[in-house]
DNA sequence: GGTGTAGTTCAAGCGCGCTTGAACTGCAAG
DNA sequence: CTTGCAGTTCAAGCGCGCTTGAACTACACC
């Protein structure tokens, strides 16, 4: 054969329970908006716990070289996944970084921004051409003004959403990555096992 | 003509500043996953205050036939927009609840539900499946149980989310239909009842 | 230089959900 | 009964974003 590093270190075909842990993560990373892909590569790579090339994710997850490249390069964008370049293999190497939520709530909250800002705007200038034109009614303007109002509740509403969860989840990050964090007698948080 | 009534009753067509508005309705609405036309009839119907009939909503948003039915039959039944048989035409005609966000509340809440239930009961099988071969090292178990504890985490920040915003929307509610929310510095009881 | 493998790019294809519009029911007036 | 309008339904069409796979670059080894 060619390459005999490669072929001995053939990724091993991904089991059943590990298809399971995949598929979920992808599902929930769909839900947040972002490629079911990219949370099965991170699933697959968090799980093994060790390196994994290009190839090695190709066959286990069943993707094409090109979407392989695409999401790698998107998950290390955002820092959720690194690339090395091993001794033994002229391949890269990827693997798992555990602020998983981080990437997660940065990337949100800037879409949020743009929606927010975007929808600021144009309620904005609807209120000035609608005072400008002069014949719109009074309780029809005052609805507007109020549309506005709610817009920034909403605003507000996931700003403080985002703002715990990044809190929440630096917990979270611990748990990832195997640090206990400090048990807080809070509500029902002895979820957290013994290491 | 055949409908006088109907005829002298034109719907007014939209004028630029209530598109801008329609149009940012409909993309906040779109951004939390419902139909962008549900955000915008809904947004017409609260901006004007008035009844519409399907005819208007159809002329005045450049709808089908068809949209108009299936949209406002979805608005009714998540109860944010009501339909009454008007003495004056043989039409029905439409109105906006002023309780958008608490629909909007409910649907995210089931939805996340949903996904949340599947999830956690698919890594929990993963997790059983894992134990049951055998061959699964310790420290693969481990990861496979951090992320069932980061679901949970994440879970519980969501629904946290969800609670906020229900009282945050409460006010809102208010905002949007004209009564001032009580200027109360703590969460909690803000629930305002008019009637 | 040539050969082979690793990785990237992007136009074309595909899947999936929303929208359309024609056929349908129902009702009221003539 | 017929006519005409109001409203509903659903198969087919369309749009949009993700994925594919072939052509490409880059690099290592001979």
């Amino acid at each position: 054969m060619k390459s005999p590093r490669a072929a001995a270190e053939r990724a091993a075909p991904i089991t059943e329970w590990e298809a399971l842990v995949v598929e979920a993560v992808g599902t929930v990373i769909e839900f947040w908006r972002f490629k079911r892909n990219q949370g099965r590569v991170w699933a697959l790579l968090y799980l093994r716990g060790r390196e994994m090339t290009a190839h090695d994710l190709q066959e286990a997850l069943a993707l094409s070289k090109g979407a392989v490249s695409m999401v790698t390069r998107e998950l290390e964008e955002w820092g959720v996944v690194s690339r090395v370049r091993s001794d033994a293999d002229a391949a890269w190497h990827f693997h798992a970084e555990t602020d998983l939520m981080k990437m997660v709530g940065r990337v949100i909250e800037k879409r949020e921004s743009k929606l927010v800002l975007g929808v600021k705007a144009d309620l904005e200038r609807a209120e000035r051409l609608a005072r400008a034109s002069g014949d719109v009614p009074p309780d029809v303007l005052a609805r507007l003004h109020r549309m506005k109002t709610l817009a920034s509740v909403i605003d507000r509403a996931v700003r403080g959403f985002l703002h715990t969860a990044r809190l929440d989840v630096g917990g979270a990050v611990s748990v990832l990555s195997g640090v206990l964090p400090v048990r807080r007698p809070r509500r029902g948080s002895a979820r957290i096992s013994p290491g």
